[in-house]
DNA sequence: ATGCAGTCTGTAACCGTTACAAGGTCAAGC
DNA sequence: GCTTGACCTTGTAACGGTTACAGACTGCAT
């Protein structure tokens, strides 16, 4: 009788963001409560599942696995909020970030590196013929 | 009758680097040419085909994928070696990897921001309450 | 001859999303 | 009512690349 009623998947989409194959994964995992079906077997969301696919989201943009998510719903769901848990598991993600980052540092110079090497003009690419040789 | 007989696909993934269910994998899509084949079935490994195997290794080690390597492979092994594909690949690569650096770093500011923001001496976790509230 | 290690093939899982197919349903316009 | 188009349903498969099985065979050493 609200403003929210009659809220399918695909306005769910469109206000979360997430894709409705998406959504219905989700609630296929568990991730997801399983929304009220209406006669016609069409999901119907209420505003407390949307409000858990807002939450889902911005755990997704920042990095999260959904597995993740899982884990970090039950440890906030509980009647304490955990954030001791919260905290360590987006320290944890920032350092896996930050040699990410590192390695992809070193990576992109090696490939400016090996660019440089290259030299149309010659017979040979010196860079397939270095690739051909060593691991290097 | 050299000492590269009877070179097996273990030998071969010991020497590349390469799992055997890897070597068997680039073998079935065409990426690895098809080894000659003893009576017993098994696949034994000529020169040739492990310096092949070694090339793979080191492009899939600058991050190409399988594809951008069949590709490289067909730019290389022609009469003239390309060098242009090979620097123009290389450089193309360099800038994904560049601005995927790019948003590593944005996403482990906002991580670290968030973390900071945790307060485990308070009630409820300002963060999970954030993220329940607006996708940001 | 007995066992262990290796190999063979085929299949499925991993992760998360996307794209189908084939069928049912809703809402608008006429 | 009837058509049209957009939406929903389920199930299945693909994407990339690796890993892990299962069940059967082989090589080599003791």
């Amino acid at each position: 009788m609200s403003a929210t009623t009659s809220i399918t998947i695909g306005d769910a989409a469109r206000r979360s963001g997430i894709s409705p194959e998406s959504i219905r994964h989700y609630e296929r995992i568990g991730l997801l409560p399983s929304p009220v079906r209406g006669d016609n077997g069409y999901r119907y969301f209420s505003q407390e599942t949307l409000d858990r696919l807002a939450t889902i989201r911005a755990w997704r943009d920042i990095g999260m696995s959904l597995d993740e998510i899982r884990e970090l719903s039950a440890a906030t769901e509980g009647e304490e909020m955990r954030c001791e848990t919260v905290q360590r598991q987006l320290l944890a993600h920032a350092d896996e970030v930050r040699s990410r980052i590192q390695s992809l540092k070193a990576l992109e110079s090696r490939l400016r590196r090996l660019a440089s090497e290259c030299d149309p003009s010659r017979d040979e690419c010196p860079v397939v013929r270095q690739m051909g040789r060593s691991s290097l």
